[in-house]
DNA sequence: GCCATGACGGAGC
DNA sequence: TGCTCCGCCATGG
């Protein structure tokens, strides 16, 4: 468990009520900016019971992106987010213009 | 220690 | 926007 492992929970966790973050900006901010792929991975391995809105990190293409492995989950993360207001189009996409964290 | 894999991103077409 | 290729690098076999 790295220190960078830890701001990217940090900051996972100040992503606003209805907004969505994307797995760059979140390494950007972590300061591990190439590492995208790590913020997806410490997500992976994340437990469900902390209080971290995993479900508002998405993907650059502003779509909701899964491993096989949560795929049951597909819907839940989708019924998050709409909850807090955040609106999907036909293609299963979210309107990164109006809905992604600009800190 | 090497190799394949991956909640990704960006450049090029 | 979509597809392909490449880069990045932690993790596991």
């Amino acid at each position: 468990m790295n220190k960078n492992y830890h701001n990217i929970y940090e900051i996972v966790k100040k992503i606003p009520y209805g907004k969505v973050a994307t797995y760059g900006q979140i390494a950007a901010l972590a300061g591990i900016g190439r590492n995208a792929r790590m913020v997806g991975y410490a997500l992976f391995s994340l437990p469900d019971d902390l209080e971290i809105p995993w479900h508002r990190v998405i993907n650059r293409k502003g779509e909701i992106s899964y491993s096989p492995a949560r795929n049951q989950h597909d819907n839940l993360q989708r019924k998050l987010l709409e909850l807090e207001g955040i609106v999907f189009d036909m293609n299963g996409r979210i309107d990164l213009k109006n809905f992604l964290w600009n800190e």
